[in-house]
DNA sequence: CCTGGAGTTGTCCTA
DNA sequence: TTAGGACAACTCCAG
């Protein structure tokens, strides 16, 4: 850069912190004043734009980072390439710095961009700020990426003695330069109904809380983690899902501080488990990078035959929760409610869809994308492949969970389905996940009138198991 | 190239 | 009551 004083570019995507932030600390270390900038950019990502819980989270997120910020952000929405040519143009800056995404078209649409900017004779700088070991650098000997996980895991990104790089520390005194452009309500990333309310009583978006939530997962989650984890009334997953989705805190922060409490007596095993869920993040990166159809089409061949079912109204069941099997019902009113769905019962809900209700895993992907936080396409792609058993290492066909036993096992006492099944609430234990089965006088007592208040189940277990498992032995052959 | 062991998270039946 | 095996075969991966 040969202009003093002439700003540079830092062009913000998933990377929403200050702190361990590639591209920011590389900007402010040279000495030249910061356009902090945002772009909306929806043209460019075919079916997958972003969702509505997701368009939250962002406003919520950016308006914190535009704090810290001292509003100095510059807001954008269009093509991030004209835009980006634009704002370097009117700035004056000769560089432009941006940690790197991975989602397929990002990767094709950023190296156009890079390309164009170069050309301009503009420097560009790009970082890896998401991932603790990017996907192109794990393979395996032969050079052919991953399929299984825990090679992926052992021999591939923690192999030869690897570890996360350690977590850089945040600029102090930004110089900021403030560029015109729109405000964050023009990006128009809340909806016009205000639903999202119910969100902003369950999550903070923001670095500042992400951190304050690692900060209680350590210390009160990760204790007991890898038994406590499976219990979905139990608060002992980290919930940072959607802060590593858009990078309010990085996952090398997530994993040295994780690592830290290995020590700490009896929480080896509870680290391990913890710190490999992350490396399930990176598998799932790994995968849709090296196959970039992974969310639209089945990893294995073989399901493209696969007699999926239509069936509107099972579908609108099983999205509003009323399908008659509470941990099911309990699990889809907590996503709509909170934006959230604990991991085991996503498993519980998609084996139900995928395998019970016999409904395309597409369809399963595409309500997760629009009602979660931390909606991923990596995460929710390998998800879904997985419970179909269409994908890398996936669950057996076999493999069908059943509610009734799985509500018992993992929510024994009903305290997860009473909290989101009011109608349930008085229903004795015994009867709550089979409500069912249970006597009239039961069903009188609880003040239950199935049908009417709570529906009864809208398939049988026991006949769609075996649909399921012979649709599926037949792919086989 | 060959070989053998293994593959996140289950369920059901039988003895 | 509980523990073990069947469920299916295939692909992946390391040596």
């Amino acid at each position: 850069m040969t202009t003093i004083n002439s700003p540079v570019v830092v062009w913000f995507r998933q990377d929403l912190r200050i702190k361990d932030n590639p591209a920011l600390l590389a900007a402010h270390q040279t000495g030249h004043p910061i356009v902090p900038l945002f772009i909306l950019d929806e043209g460019n990502n075919g079916e997958w734009k972003l969702g509505g819980a997701s368009r939250w989270w962002l406003h919520e997120s950016l308006q914190r980072l535009n704090k810290t910020m001292k509003g100095k952000f510059c807001f954008q929405t269009g093509s991030a390439g004209k835009i980006l040519k634009r704002v370097i143009k009117e700035s004056g800056a000769e560089a432009i710095f941006w940690n790197r995404c991975y989602e397929p078209w990002r990767i094709v649409d950023d190296a156009r961009i890079q390309q164009a900017l170069q050309a301009k004779g503009i420097e560009v700088h790009t970082f890896n700020g998401s991932l603790l070991f990017e996907p192109q650098t794990t393979l395996k000997s032969d050079g052919t990426p991953y399929k299984v996980f825990t090679s992926f895991y052992k021999n591939g990104c923690l192999g030869k003695g690897n570890e996360p790089p350690q977590p850089q520390k945040a600029p102090k005194d930004l110089s900021l330069s403030t560029h015109t452009g729109e405000t964050l309500n023009d990006l128009n990333l809340l909806p016009t109904i205000p639903w999202h309310k119910k969100l902003a009583k369950h999550w903070k978006p923001g670095e500042i809380a992400a951190r304050a939530r690692l900060n209680v997962f350590l210390k009160r989650g990760l204790n007991q983690y890898k038994e406590g984890r499976n219990y979905p009334s139990r608060n002992n997953t980290s919930r940072l899902s959607p802060h590593l989705h858009f990078g309010e805190i990085s996952p090398n922060e997530v994993w040295h501080a994780a690592t830290k409490r290995m020590g700490a007596k009896g929480c080896r095993k509870d680290v391990e488990t913890f710190l490999s869920e992350l490396g399930w993040r990176e598998f799932s990166h790994s995968l849709l990078f090296h196959f970039p159809d992974l969310p639209r089409k089945n990893l294995q061949k073989k399901f493209n035959k696969f007699p999926w079912r239509k069936d509107q109204k099972s579908l609108k069941r099983w999205q509003q929760g009323q399908t008659g099997y509470p941990i099911v019902d309990a699990g889809m009113r907590e996503l709509w409610e909170t934006g959230y769905m604990h991991n085991r019962v996503r498993m519980i809900v998609g084996s139900f869809l995928v395998k019970n209700l016999m409904l395309h895993w597409h369809l399963g992907e595409d309500w997760f994308w629009d009602t979660l936080v931390d909606a991923d396409l990596a995460n929710n792609s390998t998800g879904w492949q997985w419970i179909a058993g269409c994908g890398a290492d996936a669950a057996p066909y076999f493999r069908i969970f059943n509610p009734v036993t799985q509500g018992k096992k993992f929510d024994g006492d009903g305290e997860y389905v009473r909290r989101f099944i009011p109608e349930l609430k008085k229903m004795p234990v015994k009867y709550l996940h089979n409500p069912w089965e249970a006597p009239e006088k039961v069903l009188a007592g609880a003040g239950v009138q199935l049908g009417e208040n709570y529906p009864f189940p809208i398939v049988k277990l026991g006949d769609s198991r075996k649909r399921a498992l012979k649709a599926f032995s037949e792919l086989a052959k």
